[in-house]
DNA sequence: ATAGGGTTAG
């Protein structure tokens, strides 16, 4: 970082030709002799029309002959060619051999390896040209802080800027865009609102520049917030700043205005815009006016198919995307790992062990690019399909692993009750990749899910001393959860007070979901007033809480929560749970008649419950909503479709298959104990997969203990 | 010669 210190310029410089050494080809130019001679005149226009590498190389040889090579000229516009066709070597190779401390050289040459994504060499460079006292130009510095920001090195982006102030480029508009897109790269919005705010003069990239940072940086509402300034001072939107503003787009309002734009605009013809437009929709909850734009458009190429499909997965609607992915095979439009990994997701939102093994067998005959990336997805969805050992199959096999494929191994330990393996498979991570706060999200819930208390704790304060990482908002959630769900209420809220940041929703989620757990209003009620803020939208939280009166007999209360829900427009979200016999699968709703077996699914289900009632069972009505008499109220427990399925799973299998349901949100208490019992009074094996985790079920205990 | 960009694993 010290460039007087001339030791370290000169390591760098050592390390610099190491790298470059490391690029060179020597057998490049052994083409055909080249039959005649080459004019200086006609020199730049064949290097400028050359179509490829093997167009280019015969016209250097030649250039060689004619010694026109040594001409600073003629080697920056080969070098910019050869940089174009992504060969960094030959461009290396030209710098390299060629000694002179140009500035343009050297602005070419940084160009090129920011161009071809090689991010800490133009950094060298720069090392070296103020090590030789060249003076750096407005052309050096767009490239050099495009590399900063991929880089991510803050402290690096720093030094280079006070340079761009120390030689006067701050006023530079592209200089001054590229500072703004950096500072955004470090998710330092608010240095790129600065240095946007500080311009003399801006461009429509300076716009688009600043709205992209917003966007992700997740500052949605800033980001509206600029398009909005933006079209009022009469900037006409660029196809990029309408690219930039739909991230920031959640809401169906906001969606319908940013379309009119795009309309009015002309830019509605643009396939990249219409692709984002698949996307915006599909966020705001209306997959079917993105599947309208997406059917509107004649000639689609594979990247609006993958975002349909993708769509498709994200609005938990998989039977469509995989239908689309089958259309896609029909029609023989061309895919790639993007769209398998849509396709793989899609099926993990539903996903049966029989169409995991399926895409893995897809997956492994077409030999994708982006294996790590395809390998992870498929972990996820074993995971998912309740196979933690095809999972781990597929890890054990991996060639490379990263920080990714780490944490969703250890999610899926965590997620089917296997805490301590977790941790285990934690502790060998670390002799590998550096953790980050994905993984302490996995770790710390997975902790949760098992009720390791101590060593939840440990992780987590590990996390700063050991790894230098700031917990944010979901770790602390995870903690909530952790000391919620094992009934230290006061202990949680306390952590929640000594939160250095503004507690977000996931936070007052998981004390919310604890006080349902353990029936305690008044943690409650301060729970659902931030979640009413924060998190209005969502009707669960609603429901909770109406729940968490019910429970109590506070009815009126209640019923005014009901109120305010209806009020707000909103609607529960209501419960099934789904299970997969014989290649099909049965959805099954609360007090659900639909299915063709459903007198011997309610006759059956008085046996069994009749069974477990013996063997201890005692219906927890906690989870009854209404204020009516025991037993009735017995009954209605019966109903829930948790035990329907279960029932309905007993009759349409073996006499010793595992039985798998999945329930769309979290497995209700009485439910989960009466499983139980159930795995124990008929010695069968019931996997419940829900909106968080799993819970294996085996001779009348839980794989989660208590930690329901 | 310069800045912003569509789908992408936890």
């Amino acid at each position: 970082m010290n460039f007087n210190n001339k030791k370290s310029v000169l390591n760098l410089q050592r390390s610099l030709l190491l790298r470059i050494h490391h690029h060179r080809q020597y057998h490049f130019l052994t083409t055909p002799k080249q039959q005649k001679p080459i004019q200086p005149w006609t020199c730049i226009s064949l290097i400028k029309q050359s179509t490829s590498l093997n167009t280019l190389k015969p016209i250097h040889a030649s250039m060689i002959r004619t010694h026109l090579h040594l001409n600073l000229f003629f080697i920056t516009n080969l070098i910019t060619q050869y940089s174009s066709f992504g060969s960094v070597s030959h461009a290396c190779l030209l710098f390299s051999t060629f000694q002179s401390h140009d500035l343009f050289l050297y602005n070419v040459m940084i160009q090129c390896f920011t161009a071809n994504a090689v991010y800490d060499n133009p950094i060298f460079l720069y090392r070296q040209m103020r090590e030789f006292d060249i003076k750096p130009d407005n052309y050096t510095y767009p490239f050099l802080l495009k590399a900063c920001g991929h880089l991510r090195d803050i402290g690096l982006g720093k030094v280079i800027h006070k340079d761009v102030i120390v030689f006067g480029y701050e006023s530079d508009v592209f200089v001054g865009n590229s500072l703004v897109t950096m500072y955004g790269k470090f998710e330092l919005a608010e240095f790129s609102r600065q240095m946007f705010d500080e311009m003399l003069e801006r461009s429509i990239v300076s716009w688009s520049g600043m709205i992209g940072a917003y966007a992700q940086n997740g500052l949605y509402k800033q980001g509206l917030l600029l398009f909005g300034r933006m079209l009022d001072e009469r900037i006409l939107p660029s196809k990029v700043a309408i690219l930039n503003v739909i991230p920031c787009v959640r809401r169906e309002n906001e969606a319908d205005e940013i379309k009119k734009v795009v309309v009015d605009n002309g830019l509605d013809i643009d396939q990249s815009v219409q692709n984002a437009m698949i996307g915006m929709y599909s966020r705001c909850g209306r997959v079917d006016i993105a599947r309208r734009i997406f059917d509107r458009i004649i000639d689609k190429d594979m990247v609006l198919w993958s975002s349909m499909i993708e769509a498709y997965a994200q609005a938990e609607m998989y039977i469509e995307a995989l239908e689309l992915f089958k259309q896609m095979k029909l029609q023989r439009i061309q895919f790639d790992f993007v769209t398998i990994l849509s396709v793989v997701r899609a099926c993990s939102v539903l996903a049966s062990f029989r169409q995991a093994r399926f895409l893995h067998g897809y997956v492994i005959r077409s030999l994708y690019e982006c294996e790590l990336m395809l390998d992870t997805a498929l972990i996820d969805l074993y995971v998912k399909s309740g196979s933690l050992e095809y999972a781990r199959k597929i890890f054990d096999n991996m060639s490379d692993r990263n920080v990714v494929s780490w944490s969703t191994m250890i999610s899926g330990y965590g997620m089917h009750g296997r805490g301590i393996e977790a941790l285990n498979l934690f502790d060998r991570m670390k002799g590998f990749v550096h953790p980050d706060h994905i993984t302490f999200v996995s770790v710390l819930s997975a902790c949760s899910h098992s009720g390791l208390m101590d060593e939840g704790w440990r992780c987590f304060s590990s996390m700063t001393r050991e790894f230098g990482l700031t917990p944010r908002s979901e770790h602390y959630a995870c903690m909530v959860d952790l000391l919620g769900r094992a009934g230290r209420l006061k202990e949680a809220m306390e952590l929640i007070k000594k939160m250095p940041m503004k507690p977000d929703s996931g936070v007052w989620g998981s004390l919310l979901g604890a006080c349902r757990i353990h029936s305690n209003v008044k943690f409650a009620e301060l729970a659902a007033k931030s979640l009413f803020e924060l998190d209005a939208e969502n009707p669960g939280r609603y429901v909770l809480l109406s729940n968490i009166y019910m429970s109590l007999g506070e009815r009126e209360e209640a019923d005014l929560i009901r109120g305010l829900m209806k009020h707000r427009k909103l609607r529960k979200t209501a419960g099934h749970t789904v299970i997969e016999v014989k290649n099909k699968i049965y959805t099954f709703v609360v007090g659900d008649r639909s299915n063709p077996q459903t007198e011997l699914i309610y006759e059956e289900l008085e046996k069994l419950m009749d069974r477990i009632r013996k063997a201890g069972y005692v219906p927890d009505t906690n989870f009854t909503l209404h204020d009516v008499e025991e037993e009735i109220k017995d009954k209605m427990l019966y109903l829930h479709s948790e035990k329907l399925a279960i029932v309905f799973g007993l009759l349409n299998s073996g006499p010793t298959g595992v039985i798998r349901i999945m329930k769309n949100l979290r497995v209700c208490g009485d439910c989960h104990t009466a499983t139980k019992f159930i795995s124990k009074v008929t010695n069968r094996e019931i996997v419940v997969r829900d909106a968080h985790r799993f819970h294996h079920f085996k001779e009348g205990v839980c794989s989660c203990g208590d930690y329901w």
